[in-house]
Formats: structure tokens, C-alpha cells, sequence
DNA sequence: TTTGGCACTCAACACAAAGGAGTGCTAAAG
DNA sequence: CTTTAGCACTCCTTTGTGTTGAGTGCCAAA
């Protein structure tokens, strides 16, 4: 709307959110004044507001409080206002000192990377676990259930297991099976699931392969045990310190925040939206566009394997968060798993 | 204690009970002899609760309230007043839905399972996924991550896949891994892991093995995959049940029990306890041994496949939960899993 | 043994007054 | 023209004070 803000209003409206971020009560102009180096009496400082709150940066809950961000201010805030310090080598290893179990397979490090999040920044961890078409195939396993009913085992290249089980129309024998286990596991070992779906599709294409009885099986079965689930998975830690903010004391409102993060599929959205940017991302309030989550704010931040993006992570909590000390959180942690995904298990 | 308690004081104490579960107030004599067709004046009433409270089974939080129940009035309740009708079709329906989805995984039923415990209940639904020993084995498949790292990938009988990373002191070839693979797939299908494990020992003793090669190898492997995790995994679900319960808007003390829940292993450690007992089992506030979940309470019942008690799963909730609704729903869950996971894959 | 009556207790509710943080406006000072 | 001190005003919050009413314990009568 209004492109000018002069330097002086940017830097009220800035201490202004600060003050607000670390006590969460609404800000007055004199306790501003007061606190913030700032050079002027109480009453330019309402100026200041007034013009803030026309502006629509700020709001006032009753006549007699003190002002409030509103998203737009902390959508300013991030936006222009902020910098973002570097974690100091202390924080770092706060964090990487988590990963340095032995072994960790991937779904384990995945789910401590959440607890991390949260228990460094204070608030709700969340890490999305990798969809399956953008993992790379390392191998393959089928083991008969039942005649009709294949569970196929299948480990990514970063030792992540999924496994789905698979209804089939003709019965495969013990002996078809190995076959075709073997015939995926030496010529699709090192392609992403997409390549090895485009693979099967392309096979398929070549008319003599349809005469060739075992691969038409293959391509069945493995069509089949490919098959993208339509819905990732979210790891979730630290939902108890939403109970700490005073924002949601109202247990109204607190009880629909929890009962978002329990179906999961909103915060799955939301992860999802990160998944093709660049660096840090920040969602505020309404961006979200869910009701449940106005007031809610995420930081999230891709993170991704030798072949590219495999998921995102963040943290979930009020709009008024720290950003200024969560955004490098997050960002490291991403950094940091990226790194250990790359080089493990090479 | 005293084990004197006429038949008509257990009626107000159950009467009593009764109406506090409803109502979460404290119950006064007035309304509970005109409500609950007792032939008996509030003076009578107010006669027996002074007498019942210097028994210990009711509480007053104050004098001019009415009275509460104690655990031992909890304890005395379940005992020998309770009696728990079966549920009716409609509510066996309501469950038995949410497992008529085709081809279920067994992680997956269990996560419904939950989920259905907790949606029907109104309260917390847990389940103990099975420990890796009382499982059965059914076929297990090396990945090797690199030439130290081998991924275990196993399936047990009833399709719940399990893995683990074991890191080995000597290389193994893929011809090794095939060979130990293929021996452990044909000699130890369908003994349970226990028995896997005495078998193996079994056959260590047996020196004669121990100049083979291969199978000293295959011994090393597998005792390693198939090592007992030392603590289980949980399934929790619908925690936000809990933001519901008037004894818990006090936000200082749901914020303690969000957060044992989040840990888990009391949880773990509270349904292990009912491993071993048949039925349902209940355990009511400081018998949890655990201060902070003094007001809670668990009903629990063990599920079983095949061959022998699988785990437990049931419902937590504070100390006033419906009892004589909760114990057969989870009674029922149970008996149903039992029966689903015992005809399921077979 | 049961019950009605009665004095007593005490949380909960409502209402009023005091207090205070903060505002907007105006007029004087820089 | 900008900044600031002063001041009246707003309105939430806190505090205090009755008042209400549900419930109790006890006693004496049925």
C-alpha cells in the first residue's frame, strides 16, 4: 500500500515488535521510549504509533493499552526489518551435538532433528519425511503374505524403509518373485522413484517387452509397490510448549490448534509449500489460510539429499516468535541435515 | 481397611461416584437423594458421607461444597460396585468400521486401532506396538548401506516390518549376505523371535558349527539385527480429548501431563504392566507410581496373535472417566484386534 | 433410626470504587 | 515545521464489600 516509511517510523514499529515479542503484552509509548535507545519524548513516539496503526502496522485491543503488531507489521518485520544473526559456535553444537549417536538411520534422524527444533527454539518441531518419488532406489524387496498379497520392502538409498503392501490379481510364485526382485534391484539401483517409474513406463512402451511374460509381472508389481501415497508423513515434537504461550491460554482456541496438529494434513500443506524454496520461509497468520492456524506463524526451510529436495522442516508457533533467533535455527538444522544425508551412507 | 460397608452406604457411594462422573462438581446431599431414587432424606444422606468420607472414600474441597471420590473410592467403585454392560451392536459397529478397510497393515491397524479407541472413548487412545520379541519371523533381507553399515530389514508374520541398522567388524560380500539370508528365511520361519534367538544360541554351543564359516557369520548377523530394542513404541492418540477434561484447565498442570506424554516411556512403562494380565486392567491415579499423572487414570487391556500376548492398548483419561463405558470399548478393541490379527495373513 | 430444623461456613458472584497505564489533543518551546 | 510538556479522558484491572446460595453438622423431635 504505502511505500513510505520513513527510517524513524521503521525503527519504532521494529522496537515496538521486539518489546512485544519478548514480554507479549501490548506496548505503551513511554515504556518505548524509555527501553529502546530512542531519542525522542513519549508523546513523538505516539505520533509515530498513530501513524503506525493508520497505516495498519499496529492495533490497539482497547483505547487504553498499548499497541500490538499486526500481521502486516510482522510481515514488514520479516520482510525488511530483521537480520538474522549467525548462530555463535556454542548454538551450533547445542544442535549437532544430537546427531552424533552412532548409526542413525534416517527416519531416526528425522525424528531427532524435530526434537531439536523444538527443544532449541522452544516451540513445535516439525520435520516432513521425505514422499516417496523423490527417494532413490537402492532396493527392493517383495515377501509373499499371502497368494494375492505381496508386501513390498523398499529402502531408499539413505536407508529410509517404506514398505506398502500390494493386492495382486494372479498369483506370483516364490520363484517369480526372486526374478523379479532381481531384475529391479540390478537395473533401477541409484534412479529416483520418478526416474524409475518413467523407466517402467518407457519399458512398457517397447512392444516386445509385453511379450516377455516376467517383465510384464514386473511392471505390474512394481507399478503397484511405487505407487506415490497421496499423503506424506509429518513428525511432530513439543506440542506441550504451545501451552506455554500466554496467546493461548484460551483453552478454546488451544484445543483446535492441537486438534490441527493431530491431523496432520494441514501442517502437511503447509511443509509442502516450502518444498521448492529457496532458504528460509516464513508464514504468518492468515498466509496460512487456515482459520485454525490464525494465529499461528511457521519457519520452515527445505532440506535435501545428493539428488535434490527431499522434504521440509520447521517449527510451528504464535505469530509472535522470535524470528530473529528461530529463522537461523531452522536454517542450520536444514543445513545440517542436508549435510548428513549427503554424506552418510555413501 | 474397614471392610464394613452396609449395602446402603455402597449405594450412595456408587450414587455419589455416578453423578460426579457426570457432572465433574462435587455432589451435596439434596440433589443426589432426590435424583438417584434413594428412599432417603439429605440428613440420612449427609449421615452416611460423613461416614463414607472417615472411611476414606469421599473428599470435601471444602465445607460448604459436596463431596468428591477419593482413588479409594475410585478403587472401591471399579472393584465391586461397577458393573460393566456389554456394548451394544451398534457401538461393536461403530468400531468394527474403522478396520473394514482393505488390506490394512498391521502399523496401520494399530494406529486405528487407536485412533478408534480415542474417537469413541472421548479420551486419549494408546497402543503398544508389539515388542520385536514376541513376534514371529517370517523373513528377514540384508541391505548393505555400505561395506560396515548393513540394514535389517525384517518382516514378521504378521506383516509388521521392523529394521534396524548393525554395524559389523568384518566385511561381508553380497554373497555372503545372500547365503546367510537364505539360510535364516528357510530355517526359522514361524518361530517366534525368542525362539529364534535360543535357537541360534543353540546351535553356537554346538562347536562343530563354530568351524563353519558362514554360519559363525550368520550367528554375528543375526544376533545383532535381532537384538531387543530396549524400549517399545507407542501409539498415541487424540491428546487433545485432554484439553477438554474440566480438572485439567488449570494450564500449569496439562502442560505436565502433555509433556509425559510426549516422553512416552511412562506410558510404555504403564501398558508393560498389563502384559501379562488377563482382561482389563485399571489403574487409578498414584497406583501409576508416577506424580505426574496423580490424577489420571488407565484402562488398559492386552491384545494377543497367534501365539501369545502381542502388547496392550487402552485409554488414559483423568480419575472421573465413565468407567462402565470405557472398560468394554476397550475390551472389545482389544478382543477385535486380537481376532483380526490372529485371521489376518495366515 | 430417621428426619426436619437451624445455625454456620465458605466459594462464587456481582457491583462499585480506586488505581493506573496509555492515549489523543493542544499549545508552547525549539 | 517539529518536538515536547501538559492535561483531560478512556477503559482495563485490581481491590474491596456485600450478598447469595449450596452444602454441612448437629440437635431434637418423630
Amino acid at each position: 500500500m504505502t511505500e513510505t516509511l520513513t527510517e524513524r517510523s521503521q525503527k519504532i514499529l521494529e522496537a515496538i515488535i521486539e518489546e512485544y515479542i519478548a514480554t507479549a503484552q501490548p506496548v505503551g509509548s513511554k515504556a518505548l521510549a524509555r527501553n529502546h535507545d530512542i531519542k525522542l519524548s513519549p508523546a513523538s513516539v505516539r505520533n509515530v504509533m498513530a501513524e503506525l496503526e493508520e497505516l495498519g502496522y499496529l492495533a490497539s485491543p482497547h483505547t487504553s493499552a498499548g499497541r500490538i503488531p499486526t500481521e502486516k507489521g510482522y510481515r514488514f518485520y520479516v520482510d525488511t526489518l530483521l537480520q538474522v544473526n549467525d548462530l555463535n559456535s556454542r548454538q551450533k553444537d547445542q544442535i549437532e551435538l544430537q546427531y552424533q549417536q552412532h548409526g542413525l538411520q534416517m527416519a531416526d534422524m528425522l525424528r531427532e532433528a524435530s526434537r531439536t527444533l523444538s527443544s532449541v527454539s522452544h516451540y513445535t518441531g516439525l520435520v516432513m519425511v521425505p514422499r516417496l518419488k523423490v527417494t532413490i532406489f537402492r532396493h527392493i524387496e517383495f515377501v509373499r503374505l499371502s497368494p494375492r498379497q505381496i508386501l513390498a520392502v523398499f529402502v531408499t538409498q539413505s536407508g529410509l524403509v517404506q514398505n506398502k503392501l500390494v493386492e495382486i490379481d494372479e498369483e506370483l510364485t516364490p520363484r517369480d518373485l526372486e526374478q523379479i526382485t532381481n531384475y529391479l534391484n540390478h537395473t533401477m539401483t541409484g534412479l529416483s522413484i520418478q526416474e524409475v517409474r518413467a523407466r517402467i513406463v518407457a519399458e512398457m512402451a517397447n512392444e516386445k517387452a509385453l511379450y516377455d511374460h516376467l517383465l510384464r509381472r514386473t511392471f505390474a508389481l512394481s507399478t503397484a509397490a511405487l505407487v506415490d501415497e497421496t499423503t506424506g508423513d509429518i513428525i511432530i515434537e513439543g506440542t506441550s510448549y504451545f501451552l506455554e504461550q500466554p496467546e493461548f491460554s484460551n483453552l478454546k482456541c488451544m484445543k483446535r490448534i492441537v486438534q490441527t496438529f493431530e491431523q496432520k494434513n494441514i501442517l502437511i500443506d503447509l511443509l509442502d509449500r516450502g518444498l521448492d524454496t529457496e532458504g528460509v520461509q516464513v508464514i504468518i497468520g492468515s498466509e496460512t489460510k487456515y482459520s485454525e492456524l490464525a494465529d499461528c506463524s511457521l519457519i520452515t526451510a527445505a532440506y535435501s539429499g545428493k539428488r535434490g529436495t527431499l522434504g521440509t522442516l520447521g517449527v510451528i508457533g504464535p505469530n509472535r516468535m522470535p524470528y530473529s533467533t528461530i529463522i537461523p535455527i531452522v536454517d542450520y538444522t536444514a543445513t545440517l541435515i542436508s549435510r548428513l544425508l549427503d554424506t552418510d551412507n555413501d
